[in-house]
DNA sequence: GTCGTCTTTGAAAGCGTTTTCAGAAAACGT
DNA sequence: ACGTTTTCTGAAAACGCTTTCAAAGACGAC
C-alpha cells in the first residue's frame, strides 16, 4: 500500500506538500499540486486513516453498542445511526452487549480503547454507576435510558405513556377484561410500560387485582407461553396488551391455535412498531417507538455544536399506530 | 487520557519497560513489573489502539458491508460475524451498501482507508470487476456471491438447489398449479432460484409456459402485489413459491384478505428462513439459508491459518424447514 | 581476578500522517 | 534598485506505541 512518502518521491516534492494537497489546508502551486494528484492516482494512493487519527486525535469513528444485531428493534436503531453518521463523515463501529454485564463491559472497553470520537450506548445490564465510571469523560449518548447524572446526554422513550396509551386504546374500544403479557426480567422498560398500563386501567376503575398478568421471557416464545397461561386462567378476557411487538407476535400464535377469529373475537396490542408488526396476521395495532429517529438524533447530538442542541427534546413520545389487531369489543361474539 | 509516557514516569521506568509489561513480550523484573501495573491502575491507563495499529500494521478491525442493517437477513449475518470476530479478538466495523453502486463503493473505500485487517463483503450493485479492483490485494471474504477469480474467498449459497427443493416439496405435496412470485430486479439470486424452480417443474412435465409468474420489488409490499395479480389471473392455483420469506409474507396477506383458510386451501413456500418466518401466520414452510453460519465461517476463513482452510466447503446447501404454510393438496377444498 | 554468558534495561528508530516554523522566492511599492 | 510583504516550500517535531540494538549488571566457570 502506497504511503505519502511514495507519493512525495514520485511527484518530486516533500511529504509536507503532499499532505497539503491532501487536506487543502494551504495553497500549493498549481504545477506541484497537479504533479501530486497525478502521482496519487498512479499509485492508487489512499491516505492511512490510522495515522491520521493518531496525529489528529480524532478517529472519525462512532462506537455503537446495542443488545443484538439480529433484533429488528436494534436493526432500526443501527440504520438510523449509520445513515446520519455517514452524513457527517463518520464510520460506525458496532458491537453487541447481549444483555450480559461482562459482555457489555468488554464491548465498551473495546470501543473506548479504539478511541472512538463518541459512543452511542444501549446498555441493559450495566448499572448507572458502572456505566458512568466506564465512559469517564468520553462523549457519549445513552439511548433508551434516563441517567440523571448525564441527563442531557440521554435519549429515552416515554414508556409509561406508551403503556398508558395502549391500555387507553383498548379501553376506548370497549374492552374491560384486558390481560397483560410482560417480561419476567425486571427491566425499567417493563416496569414503566406496566405502570402506564395499570394507570389507564385505574382510571376506568380497574384495580391491580382485577388485572390478569402473566410474565415470561421477552421473546416470541415467551409471549406464546404467557398467552397460553392467560387464556386458560381467564376465559373472560377479550384483549391482551403485550410488553412489545415480539411478545404480541407469540401471543397471536396462541390465539390462532385456539381458532379465534381475529380481531373480531380477540384484540391484541403491541408496543414498539418494529418491522415485524406489519407482517403479523392480523397486522398489529401498536404504539410507535421512533427508534430510528432516536438513532439519528443521537448522532446529531454528537456532531452538532452544543449551542444548537438545547432546543431538542430528549424524551420521545409514543404514537398510536392503528392497524388491524384491535377491534371494538362486541359482547358474545366469542 | 493517560499515555504510556505518563505510566512510565509514574512507575519510574522507561516507556520500553511499560510496553514490555503491556505486551508480555520480554521478561521484566518483578519489582518493576509491579510498579508498572500499579501505575497503570492508578492512572486508569488504556493503551491507545490507534497507535498500536499504526506501529503494528494491524488494526484488529473487521470491515463488514451489508445491504441494510434493518433487514433481518443481514441482522443474522452480522450476528454470526460479530460473535466469531469477538472470539478472535477482532472488532466489527460495519457499513451499509443500500443496493446502490455509489454507496457500496464509498462504503468499501471508507473501510479500506481505515485499514481493516480484512473485509467481509455482501455487495449487490458493484460488478465483479469493480469489486476486484476496489479490494486490490486486501484480505476479503465475499458472501453470497461467486466470483470465479477469487473463488476460494467466496462463500455462497446454492440458490438453484434452494429453488429446486422448494418446488419439489410443493410438487410432492400434490400441487400441480404452482405460481412463482419473483423479484423484478435482475439479480443472480433471483435468476438461480427461479431456474431451480423451473427445473423441478420440468421434471414433472410442467413447462415454463404453464407456470404462472409475477414479478415485483423484493419487499413484503411487492409480494402482496404480485400475489394479488397472480390470484386474479390464475384461479386454479393451489400454491405459490415466493422468492424469499419477506415476499412470502406479503403473499400471505393477500391470501388472508381473500379469506382463504391456510394452509388447507392454499400453500405458500418461502426461501431464507429469516427470523420473520416463524412469526407469520401460518408459520412459513421455507428453505433455510444458513446465513449466520456463513458469517461465522467468513470470520474463520480470515482468522484461521490457510493450511486448515482447504477442507471447508464454500457452497452452502439449503435445507427444507417444514412448518405450517404448506399442506397436501386436496382437490376441491377451495 | 578475568572472561563469557545471561538477563534486564533504556535510547532511539520507526509506523504514516499533520502542523509548525523558518527560509527562499516572488511580488509589490516607492 | 532596494526594502517589505506575501506566497510557497521543506525540515522537523509530534501523535502513542512496539521493537531493535547495545549497554549495563549479575552470575558462574576457569
Amino acid at each position: 500500500m502506497a504511503t505519502i512518502k511514495d507519493v512525495a518521491e514520485r511527484a518530486q516534492v516533500s511529504i509536507s506538500t503532499v499532505s497539503r494537497v491532501l487536506t487543502g489546508s494551504t495553497r500549493v502551486a498549481d504545477v506541484k499540486s497537479k504533479a501530486v494528484r497525478k502521482a496519487m492516482a498512479e499509485l492508487n494512493y489512499q491516505p492511512n486513516a490510522v495515522a491520521r487519527a493518531l496525529v489528529g486525535q480524532r478517529t472519525g469513528m462512532l462506537g455503537l453498542m446495542v443488545n443484538s444485531f439480529a433484533d429488528p428493534f436494534f436493526g432500526a436503531l443501527m440504520s438510523g445511526v449509520e445513515r446520519e453518521a455517514r452524513l457527517h463523515g463518520m464510520q460506525v463501529i458496532a458491537t453487541e452487549g447481549h444483555h450480559d454485564r461482562e459482555r457489555e463491559r468488554d464491548a465498551l472497553c473495546s470501543l473506548l480503547a479504539r478511541r472512538c470520537d463518541a459512543l452511542i450506548i444501549h446498555a441493559l445490564s450495566l448499572s448507572d454507576t458502572e456505566l458512568l465510571e466506564l465512559i469517564g469523560d468520553n462523549t457519549v449518548v445513552v439511548v433508551n435510558r434516563h441517567i440523571p447524572a448525564i441527563k442531557d446526554r440521554c435519549l429515552w422513550f416515554d414508556n409509561f405513556q406508551a403503556g398508558y396509551m395502549a391500555a387507553r386504546h383498548l379501553l376506548e374500544c370497549g374492552h374491560s377484561h384486558i390481560g397483560w403479557i410482560g417480561r419476567n426480567e425486571d427491566i425499567p422498560d417493563n416496569r414503566d410500560r406496566f405502570a402506564g398500563f395499570t394507570a389507564a386501567m385505574a382510571e376506568h376503575g380497574l384495580m391491580l387485582d382485577d388485572i390478569a398478568v402473566e410474565l415470561a421471557p421477552g421473546t416470541a416464545a415467551g409471549g406464546y407461553q404467557a398467552a397460553c397461561r392467560l387464556l386458560s386462567k381467564h376465559p373472560k378476557l377479550s384483549a391482551v396488551q403485550a410488553y412489545n411487538d415480539v411478545m404480541a407476535g407469540g401471543c397471536l400464535r396462541a390465539l390462532h391455535e385456539r381458532n379465534l377469529r381475529l380481531p373480531e373475537e380477540f384484540s391484541v396490542m403491541g408496543i414498539d412498531d418494529v418491522y415485524l408488526s406489519e407482517y403479523l396476521y392480523p397486522q398489529l395495532t401498536t404504539i410507535r417507538y421512533p427508534i430510528e429517529t432516536i438513532g439519528q438524533r443521537a448522532v446529531q447530538m454528537i456532531c452538532t455544536p452544543c449551542d444548537q442542541l438545547r432546543s431538542l427534546e430528549s424524551c420521545f413520545q409514543p404514537t398510536l399506530i392503528e392497524r388491524v389487531s384491535v377491534s371494538q369489543f362486541s359482547p358474545g361474539t366469542r
